[in-house]
DNA sequence: TACCAGGAGAGCG
DNA sequence: CGCTCTCATGGT
């Protein structure tokens, strides 16, 4: 719908939790700021706020449409219908019970990648903290409002093919500044066309991530369902892998493959979101005791 | 201080 | 082949 241009609208929606969205670890530049979710969505600054029945979304520059935010934030996703598909068994209820709102995002494939590369062996704050000195280092500047501290947009796969593994080791990357470095020539070369990953399955999909050095099947599935719109890739980290063994697989010791395999038949064609759901309460909850799967 | 966290590559049976 | 072990890194 196009308006007029505007730097502030307000979304009715229901069933968005925006404060476990941005934090589930499928995100990692959002910030909490006065009640406020401050970010950078592309090269706009934004700042979001949840309200009951909704959210309100404001950017520095007026805009004349909200598609980019809408498509970011999944806003037109009817939850009921995605949560209908889950299985109806005890530790899915409980994750929803728990979680219910939580969102799969809608990201910018090459940031996502990058990311994720960086996240490797990292825990969510550390991720955090080199993609924020990545962004100040090497993002064009974004313009923010009067008295809001610069924000940067996630440097381009072009721009980071132009540096040393030196340079992005000063970003704390450590081991992973070779895999970033390669996986930016080989993306800002050509080699690999992220825009083409849509029209593949997403076993091949998950095969083109995966022929990049630093990318496994967990960074893989990553991206290919927070950024490649892939509603079916299943990530297996520690988290998910003690939620499936505990709940599904009590006495055996199943491979990500296996569980791959599994999840894909047993949570529908939206495995993904259940995952997230999954991976979101186990994070929420800790160890805990044994929730057993009762179908 | 120990501990945590993906992937690659080596080494082993 | 397929599994297990080791490495590299910085924040709690």
């Amino acid at each position: 719908m196009q308006t007029s241009p505007e730097n502030c609208r307000t979304f009715e929606l229901r069933d968005y939790d925006l404060a476990a969205t941005l934090t589930s670890g499928q995100a990692f530049r959002w910030n909490q700021i006065d009640g406020h979710w401050v970010g950078v969505v592309g090269t706009r600054w934004v700042r979001l706020r949840q309200h009951p029945g909704g959210l309100t979304a404001q950017t520095t520059i007026p805009v004349s449409h909200w598609d980019w935010l809408e498509h970011y934030l999944q806003t037109r996703v009817n939850l009921d219908e995605v949560l209908a598909t889950f299985p109806a068994d005890e530790p899915m209820r409980a994750a929803v019970a728990a979680c219910r709102g939580l969102r799969l995002l809608r990201q910018d494939l090459w940031e996502c990648l990058a990311s994720f590369i960086l996240s490797s062996t990292k825990q969510i704050v550390q991720i955090r903290q080199i993609v924020t000195i990545l962004c100040e280092r090497y993002g064009e500047r974004v313009e923010t409002p009067a008295g809001h501290p610069p924000m940067f947009a996630f440097p381009t796969a072009q721009r980071l093919a132009l540096l040393s593994e030196a340079d992005l080791r000063a970003c704390k990357m450590g081991f992973r500044a070779p895999y970033l470095l390669t996986a930016a020539k080989t993306i800002s070369g050509g080699s690999l066309d992220l825009d083409n990953l849509s029209r593949l399955t997403t076993v091949q999909a998950r095969a083109e991530l995966m022929k990049l050095h630093g990318v496994g099947a967990k960074i893989a599935d990553c991206v290919l369902l927070f950024a490649g719109g892939f509603p079916d890739a299943f990530p297996v980290d520690v988290w998910v892998m003690r939620a499936l063994r505990q709940l599904y697989f009590p006495r055996r010791r199943p491979k990500p493959d296996r569980l791959r395999r599994f999840s894909g038949s047993h949570f529908g064609p939206h495995a993904g979101y259940a995952q997230q759901y999954l991976f979101h309460y186990m994070r929420i909850h800790k160890p805990g005791p044994a929730i057993v799967a009762t179908p």
